[in-house]
DNA sequence: GCTATGTGGAGAAATTTTCTCCACATAGCT
DNA sequence: AGCTATGTGGAGAAAATTTCTCCACATAGC
């Protein structure tokens, strides 16, 4: 309730001089951890028990270390987007080559999954009390890349920030049918290369990127419709209302 | 697939012999769109009351035409696919380039929101009770589009049929952020062209596609980042944990 | 050892969602 | 116009889910 925004040092990413045990700060971390994972399968309103559960800690622990949801949020957000900003940085730092840059680290920011943080910040916290616990907010870096991208020849003109950022943060989100598709990951890495050489200009020289990942053609499209099918009979026991053509008294408990 | 539609007259998309009032049909027409556009944005577990209310009818009228969530599912279901079915089977009759064909339907099937239906399908019903209601299933259309613009050079060899449907399934989904930062449909549309961009074999001669839709550069998106923050204040009063302190603080990272 | 700090989990309280009941409305027929 | 089978809305009880507190017990760190 208290106004505990940044003269608050506690809730901040690491507070180095805390007086914290060693095994509350892990759990802290742990919890951190979860909280990430939970938010990205299932949004910034997932139950809490799940987030505890996850990190293995009692759901005590979790409001003891985060009275409210949202300093959750608030510490998923500046973990996630430090690493991001970090990711940019590197990529741009580490490779020649802007075109690999933006790639690199456009796949590396799938990995960080940071469109799960994003519902997690919109609309719940200012952005400067994000950004007041994060060293950089990687719009800067991203987009020198994308510059020089261009500059060279190897991004088309028309592309802008957003089209680079929002659809990271699109394929972030879960496939609907709960990764059923295929490993979920794998499959946004291919169709982020899809993407990615989407984004060469008319009549590049560059090839083509291999699509690794999941190939699923009709055959495994219909294979995996039938697996879901027997997922839906074995781990959903809501099932009776099987092959009752007629509306009759079929029940259906959820 | 292999049932037959025509058995089960009665839990049907419309069945055209009910001594079904007029009004009643309307307003079981009214539910079903309400409900495509719920599950769209909320998922397949929206609250039914959201739905009720979105389609202008009381609580009781929804429960009386659909008993359980699943039949709205199947209902919602039925209708998407018959729909995509025959955006498939018109794009490749009415478009002679296939890959004009491929695009057409792509950009169609988005607009018919087909992620929204998976969810609902997967793992609460057999594909069968789903497709006994519905003519086609839109596979064998879509693919035979796929391998014709692959024959023609138009699409890179490597694609398979997943990577246009799982790629549109997703881009159906909502952005986190509750589509606040582009009219949201817009921005799928204009991520959706840059992807069958992608599509195409190294060194094709076709031209890029010009991009419509909202260009997000650093500008708009910093902008939007603020517009957020005026949207939580207003609209959501949900802020117990508003610790907001002053404006200060502008740490800006650039 | 001693104790400040940390922990888990039961369960009460609050919130959300489901689903029924019934008095009232009206489409469709004659 | 009048009759009635069919259809309707919404209040609110019931069920399910989620939040959040309390306190007896554990252990890190000195």
């Amino acid at each position: 309730m208290s106004a505990d925004a940044e003269t608050d040092t506690e809730t901040l990413a690491d507070a180095p001089s805390s007086p914290m045990r060693a095994d509350a700060r892990r759990n802290r971390e742990q919890i951190l951890r979860a909280a990430r994972e939970v938010f990205a399968d299932q949004g910034p309103d997932a139950p809490l028990d799940e987030i505890a559960r996850r990190a293995g800690v009692g759901i005590a622990t979790l409001y003891r270390r985060f009275p409210h949801r949202a300093e959750l949020h608030r510490g998923v957000a500046i973990e996630v987007l430090t690493a991001l900003d970090e990711a940019a940085r590197r990529a741009a730092a580490e490779e020649g080559d802007p075109g690999l840059a933006l790639r690199r680290f456009m796949h590396a920011a799938l990995d960080l999954k940071i469109g799960s943080v994003m519902p997690a910040l919109l609309g719940r916290f200012t952005v400067d009390e994000i950004l007041a616990g994060v060293p950089g907010d990687a719009i800067a870096p991203i987009d020198a890349m994308l510059l020089r991208a261009q500059a060279q020849g190897l991004v088309r003109r028309d592309v802008v920030f957003g089209d680079i950022t929002l659809m990271i943060i699109r394929l972030t989100r879960p496939l609907p049918g709960g990764g059923r598709f295929a490993p979920d990951d794998t499959l946004a890495h291919r169709q982020l290369d899809v993407y990615i050489d989407g984004l060469r200009p008319t009549g590049s020289p560059r090839p083509t990127t291999p699509l690794g990942g999941p190939a699923i053609d009709t055959e495994a499209f219909k294979r995996i419709r039938e697996r879901v099918i027997d997922d839906a009979h074995t781990t959903h026991e809501t099932h009776e209302a099987h092959d009752g053509p007629g509306p009759g008294a079929d029940s259906d408990p959820a």
